[in-house]
DNA sequence: GCCAACGTTGGC
DNA sequence: GCCAACGTTGGC
């Protein structure tokens, strides 16, 4: 099971309209980056993201799931990006900084540190439990 | 197919 | 608001 990191500008859309959606989820578009899209090529059924409010806030507010695999993205004319539906699992009690991630060696690999601009990334298993445990939340509970 | 110019993202 | 990083475009 791989974990991964989604990027959203609160303005547009934030963790609080990703809850009001519940159960139903929401559709994840507007990626048009090649690497990105590869990211969400590969997201699965069940798997967990963490939830990146970028611009305003700066940090991880929540976890997400995947509830509907990567299909083509109705905002793109072009037809070659893709899109996926999540939903809202749970917050964090403490929402983890960019600040804090880049304070804390264990994270100095991230994706988040190292490539600032991809807006769908992976996170590894240990990055997942040291994040959580930041974040207030016991990694296991995010399963 | 290379690479300079340009546009966009996102941290600061 | 600035600008560095980086992806994309288009001329050659």
């Amino acid at each position: 099971m791989a974990q991964w990191l989604l990027k959203t500008e609160p303005d547009t859309f934030s963790w609080d309209d990703q809850v009001a959606r519940g159960g139903r989820g929401e559709p994840w578009t507007g990626v048009r980056n090649h690497a990105a899209k590869r990211n969400l090529q590969s997201m699965k059924i069940g798997e967990r993201a963490f939830f990146y409010h970028s611009v305003h806030g700066k940090e991880i507010v929540g976890v997400v799931e995947v509830i509907r695999e990567a299909y083509p993205d109705p905002t793109d004319p072009s037809g070659k990006f893709v899109c996926l539906d999540v939903k809202a699992v749970m917050p964090f009690p403490e929402p983890v900084t960019l600040v804090e991630i880049k304070a804390e060696p264990r994270l100095a690999d991230m994706a988040l540190v190292k490539y600032a601009r991809l807006s769908v990334q992976p996170v590894t298993d240990e990055e997942w439990r040291i994040v959580c445990g930041m974040g207030g939340v016991d990694a296991a509970s995010t399963r």
